[in-house]
Order: C-alpha cells, then structure tokens, then sequence
DNA sequence: GGAAGTGACGTTAGCGCTACCTATACCTAT
DNA sequence: ATAGGTATAGGTAGCGCTAACGTCACTTCC
C-alpha cells in the first residue's frame, strides 16, 4: 500500500531472494529447478520468497552460462496473412513445443534483403535452428560458413547451391494431375493462371500442367497461360480477359488459394467453364459446381520440417560422443497431395 | 578444405575476434556497433576478421550486460490457424518491427492452463511486453505482482479485475447492426448460431442480436438460439435442425466465421433464407445470395496492440525523469466495425 | 615550452546465473 | 574410536559482453 513503486523497483535477482530466505544463492538455483541436495524445508522457504518477491529466472543469464541456445526456433516465412504459412509454423511450434522451444517469427514479404537481415538477426539472438520459406534462388546467406551449425529447414522450396534439409510439397505432381482430371472430363482447352516463374513452387505448377496437356498431345496455348498473377484481383482480370477471347477456354487451373478466389470471381455462374486449383478451399463445397483441388497439409509441413530441425540439434549434441559421417546428407520429405473432387449437387 | 569440422567447432567470441584481429575486445565491440573511437584502418580490419570467422554477437550476453530485455515481444493466441490471429500477430509485427524488436509466438489452445504457463515462461524469457488473447475469464496471472512491471495488452477480450491496456472489436455493436439489418429486410424470425456464453466474444455477440430484437419488439425464441457452437460441422447441424422446425427462422446469423461456414452449408441452395454473419467471408461475392457481414481489421488491432506496448515502454524508461501518476490509466482502443452486404447478383 | 585538449585505444569490473568444488554435520560399518 | 559414507549447504569462478574510466600519443594555443 505504501513504498514500493511496483513498476521503478528493480526487478528482484536470485541473490535477493537468497538473501530474503537466509540462503546461499546455490540453494536457490537448485531449489527452483526441483535438484537434489536442498531439504524440504529449504525448498518451501525458497518458494515462499519466490512467489512474495514475484521473481523470475533471468533467462539471458541462464542460457549465457550454460553457453546453450535460446530453447528458441526462427520461423521465416513471405507472409503470414497467408494461412498455408501460419498453419506451417502452427505445426512447427506443436512439435518444439515439447521439448520447452518457443517459435520466434519473421516476416519477409517476399523481400530476399529482409530475408537475409532476419536470418541474420535470429542468429545473433542465437536460435537452436531455423526454418524458412526462401523468397528467391540465392540462399547463399544460409551457407555452413554464415551458419556456424545452426540448422536450416527450407520449407515449400528445395535449396539452392546449399546442403539443407527441406520439406516440400509435390507442386508438379499435384499440378499435374488435376490438370490430367480437366482433361480427362473432356476438356481440351484448359487455362493455367500462376505466379511468375521466378517463384519456384509457381513454376513447378506450370511444368505439371505443361506435361499433362503434352502427355495428352494437346497444345500448349500461350493465350491461355498467365503467370503474371499476383493476388486475387490480377487472376481475376486475367481469367476475365481469357473468357472473353473468341475462342475461349472450357476451363481454367489457378495455380494457388489466393488466384483461385479472383478466378472463380471472375468465372461467375458460368458453372459450365471447368474449374481446378492448388490449394485447398473451404468453402467449396458452397459453390454449384465442380471442383477439382489439390489440397496439403501445411500443418503436417511444419510438424515435419520442427522434426528435421530436432534430429539435427540431436545429432549435433550426440556429436562428440560416436563419430559420424562428415558431410551428413541432406533430407528431403515430401508432403504427398490429396486430390478431391467435389461435384456439383444436382439441385 | 581440411581441418575444422563446421559443425564441432566452438562458436567464436568477441575476444577470438579481437585476438586474430591483434586489437582489444573493446576496439571490436566498437566497430561492430559503429561507436566513434576506432579508426577507419581498425574498423575495416575487425569486419574482415568478423566475416572471416563467421562472428555474431552474443545477444544472451549483450542484454545481461545491458540490464535490458530481450528485444521481444510475446504473442499469445488461442489458435493460430485462425486468420484472424495470425493477422493480428502480423499487425503486431509490423509496429514492433520498427523497433529492432521480434514477436514470439504461444498458442494456448483455448487452455487457461497453458495460457498461465506460456505467460510464465515468456516472462522468464525476459520479453519487453506480451499481447495475450485470453482463454478464459481469469486474469489473475497477469496481474501488476506477476508481471513486475512487463506491459501487457490484452486483444479480443477485456481485462477483468486487471489494470491492463487492451483493443477490442465492438462485438455487441456488430451484431446488433446486422441483425437489425435483417429485420430490416422483413425477417421476423431470425436465429442466431453462436459460441457458448462462456466465451466473452461470443456473450457479447448474442446480446447484440438479442437488443436488436428487442428494439423491433421481436421476441427471443430459444428454438432459434444455438450456443453450442464450436465448429463448422457443429453449426452445420444446429442449423439444419432448425431449419427442419416446422416453423423454421427465415434468416440465421452466424456469430464467426468458422460457424458461417457450417451454417451455408446447412442453407445450401436455399438462397430464400436470410444470412448475416460476424467476420469477413473472403468468400461472399463467389455465393450467389445476399449476405450482411460485420468485418474488422484484425491486422490493425495487432498494430494497436503493439502501439500501446510501445507507449508503455516509452512511459517507464522516461518514468525516471518526470514524475507521473502513480496508478497510470489503462487505455482501451475498440475497432471500428464495417457492415457490409453483398446483394445476390441476378443473372 | 608547458597547460589543456583530443582521438584512439586498453583495462577493469560485473550483469545473473550455475557447474564444480569444498565444508560441515550426521550417520553407519568396522 | 576411526575411517568412510551421505545428505545439505556455501564458496568460487566464469560464461561473453560493454559502461566507465584510465592511458598514451599527438595536437593546439597562449
């Protein structure tokens, strides 16, 4: 009620509280992590002081001194707004959770020089490993020599001119198939509206749709490819340009969950233009009409890439004892795609 | 080529630097920071030994020295699959950014249990400030004793018996605008799909919707009251029983955007039915009926958040300097609600 | 020519913890 | 009784940094 401006006072050390409860210091270390050699007695009154002080372990201290990482995992990601990206680190953190690591974020926007200072600056905040969703083709800033055995997962990107575990998702071979699916419904005109082949997984979805309509020898029509799409409103503007063509496509491929919704926007109640995306989307199941997706688990992305990264913290900590190859191979795991149709319900 | 193992060797020091570099830890420390008090010639000499070695500052180290925190901020959500949290996270991100600061993220699950322990642990990580989604009703581990001073804004929920700052979404107001939207249509019996009471966002909605008919001198029918509401498949069904009633609502409003789903999915082509929801429905202008929806920025209340955190941590380093009111007000920002419709398009 | 700067460094100390060691007290077993 | 445990405690040192101060060479001005 009185003295003690809660929000000036220093905030109590390990000391103060051994001073308050009339030990050493040491008996307070051992006490509040649950050690042997500190008598029931002791401990209580150690807790006592604890809880009155309202004191909390120095973390910096702590991890300085046992010279160990921060318990903390970097996760890089172009934008989490995107809930494929959200959902990895979901499963990320599932994973490290259990061994007490925490998640500690980065957001690119798709900016390789914001990558790079983030890497940079989780580093420097010594992270037990990282995972990121690379935003170009140089990943030089991950190399062995700038990470000084901090472990790197790339996530939906394989690494470039880099040794680094990664988890993918078979952007080809989903693509692929639901573009074999369009034709198959008879469909010989089929539009692919993507992203621009700088982005990996945009140009992996191309060539999976290059080689369903080859497998099928059907032409590849420039008219009815768009890789300039960036966001919804673009897709929408571009399916829009490619109905209106003299001759145009029975069915469009939008190669993500973003292009998708500016495709189908732009489809309208046309429920006779075929209709495919990469992505999952929830709220197919609302529309009149069929719909053919590949979906993948972003969440499982995640829980794989936190399992990549603790093998690796393992291996390294189990280092010293048994000798090990010296140039560890990379791992590769896959995600593999579910195809799902859903069909228009015949009202 | 040859001798060092990447992986075993120890990470270098500040002092291995200084050694190879043939000058003293302090000269390293000043260029590495761009202090005055080292010559070009030095400078250049220390970062190509930096470069050379791989060198990074030891962050652990530097803030124990520094007596300051961590330079981040914690994030703790009750599911980050949500777009709206993970928006909210990415507002928060966006201002603390600025600062040199980073978000550390919890998820809680919607366990107070969890919530209390992730608060805990954050706090031994020594972060600058936490923005918390609550769980549940009790606050009372964030209280000024707990948290010795590290500024928290609550996000979605008001504090209680807490003196804490905290943005809000105007829940009650929302939801008695789109309701008395609907009436406005002609509806008289509207139902409402909602969370159980338990959850103040989810109380504060069905309070809204029961003004609204209030106001009309509607009266409340418990048949067309659900709060059972956890999930899309749960809501898909309450909707459908009622909407079996042998007097059925004409109109249903949906309290979020996981139970708008279910209950579209319930009304099916049924495009007669009246619809309104809470949150935004990326999705509305591809369903050929008419929707009222509330929507609010969720990335500009993680920005508010993060501005009242930085606020509070301007406030205590200047506390020193000024004097100031002892028991400092808590502030509160409500978003601004947008009610929005989108008319059926007649083909 | 000597007092008083000025810039470029080096030295010291200590942030808050905990691994490792030493020091008591109090038991056994010989 | 004395050596050898076993539990409980305290002492010491040092993790990797950097604020504060000390040192030294080299100006600059009266």
């Amino acid at each position: 009620m009185t003295a003690s401006a809660p929000g000036q006072s220093r905030r109590p050390t390990l000391s103060d509280v051994a001073r308050r409860a009339g030990v050493s210091p040491m008996s307070v270390s051992r006490a509040m992590r649950g050690e042997s050699g500190v008598s029931a007695a002791t401990r209580a009154k150690v807790l006592e002081v604890v809880e009155e002080l309202g004191y909390r372990l120095n973390d910096s201290a702590r991890s300085l001194k046992l010279g160990r990482g921060s318990d903390l995992v970097g996760v890089v990601v172009t934008h989490f707004a995107n809930p494929f990206y959200s959902r990895l680190a979901l499963g990320v953190e599932a994973v490290i959770e259990k061994r007490g690591m925490r998640v500690i974020l980065g957001n690119t926007e798709e900016d390789p020089e914001r990558e790079r200072e983030l890497v940079q600056n989780l580093l420097e905040r010594r992270v037990d490993g990282i995972v990121v969703v690379p935003s170009s083709y140089d990943h030089s800033h991950m190399k062995e020599q700038a990470m000084r055995g901090t472990p790197v997962v790339l996530a939906g990107r394989p690494p470039v001119a880099l040794d680094a575990d990664c988890v993918l998702v078979d952007d080809f071979g989903g693509a692929r198939e639901v573009t074999r699916r369009l034709l198959e419904e008879g469909h010989r005109r089929v539009a692919f509206i993507g992203t621009p082949p700088a982005a990996y997984t945009g140009a992996e979805r191309h060539r999976g749709y290059c080689v369903a309509l080859d497998e099928q020898s059907v032409p590849v029509t420039s008219d009815y490819v768009d890789r300039s799409g960036t966001d919804t409103v673009t897709a929408e503007a571009a399916a829009t340009r490619m109905l209106r063509l003299s001759t145009p496509p029975t069915a469009i491929f939008a190669a993500n969950n973003r292009l998708a919704l500016g495709v189908l926007r732009a489809i309208g109640p046309r429920d006779h233009i075929g209709f495919a995306a990469f992505d999952d989307l929830e709220y197919a199941s609302l529309l009149n009409r069929d719909i053919t997706f590949v979906s993948f688990d972003a969440e499982q992305m995640g829980r794989s890439a936190g399992e990549l990264l603790l093998q690796r913290l393992d291996e390294r900590s189990a280092g010293g004892r048994h000798m090990q190859a010296e140039r560890p191979v990379s791992r590769v795991v896959v995600q593999v795609n579910v195809v799902s149709q859903h069909a228009r319900s015949r009202v």
